[in-house]
Order: C-alpha cells, then structure tokens, then sequence
DNA sequence: CGTATGACCATGC
DNA sequence: GGCATGGCCATAC
C-alpha cells in the first residue's frame, strides 16, 4: 500500500474538513494534524483550493481559516458564509479562535475516518490549565 | 520535464 | 507588529 499517497492526502484532508461543525472553524494547521502523516497547513490550503466540484457541496471549505484567525480568500464571500453560520468577527476581522476554534473529531470519528483527534496542547489558546 | 504559482505556519530578528 | 525563510502537494505551461 502507500502507492497513490498523493491523491489520497487530498482525500483525507477533505474528509476531516466534513468533520467541522457548522458554527465552528479550524486553521489549516489543526486540519494538517488531524490529517496526520507529514501533511502540513500549507498542504491543506492547497488542497481547498482544488476541491474536486462534486465535493464542493459537502466540503465546508469556509470553515477553514488561518493560525490568526483570518481568512485567506479573497473577497467578503468567506466571511459572509461564516457569519451566516453564527460564527462573529471581531474589530480586526478576525475570528476569535478561543471561542469558535473546533476541538477536533471525536474518537470515533478519528477511528472511523482514519485520521487523529486534537491534543489540547495543540489548541493551545483554549487551554487555560494551571 | 523544469519552473512558477496558490486559500499556510513557526521561527528569528 | 512586520519582513524573510524553510518545509510541502498538485496543476498549468
């Protein structure tokens, strides 16, 4: 196995990107971990922004912003999607990611897609441990 | 087949 | 806070 790991990264990345409630976000980076397997944020980014048609539908794409809480798309489109989703912006245009950043799969959905659920540590903004 | 390009992130200054 | 760099996948020309 391991042959086509190429086109197959796409996959799986696009499937944990399904896995995103509405109402939530997560970076590219939280993506790429859930992923796993030497696939990088920036991979994920590439990755959205060649979304086969037919999948168009079922990937929320919008839901995918950057590590400052941005988006990276162009025009207000993105944003309008995610605020129609509840999700609010602040003064900077930004999304505070301590409130709506999604906590990554459930163990069953990790098991189920094959893919790794969040540490806390990698949330880091959400962790307020002592 | 080499090069450029595209929706990134962490680090260092 | 901004700028530069390295790391990585797929497609178009």
């Amino acid at each position: 196995m391991g042959d086509a790991a190429g086109r197959e990264l796409y996959d799986r990345i696009y499937a944990a990107v399904e896995l995103t409630p509405a109402g939530k976000v997560a970076t590219y980076g939280d993506i790429a971990t859930v992923v796993g397997g030497g696939c990088d944020a920036r991979t994920v980014g590439y990755a959205l922004n060649e979304v086969p048609k037919g999948r168009l539908g079922a990937v929320p794409w919008q839901r995918v912003i950057n590590a400052q809480g941005g988006v990276s798309t162009r025009g207000p489109r993105q944003r309008e999607l995610l605020e129609s989703e509840g999700i609010a912006f602040d003064a900077r245009d930004r999304v505070p990611l301590d409130t709506y950043r999604w906590a990554g799969p459930t163990p069953e959905q990790a098991s189920e897609h094959d893919l790794n659920t969040l540490s806390r540590e990698d949330t880091g903004s959400q962790l307020r441990l002592l």
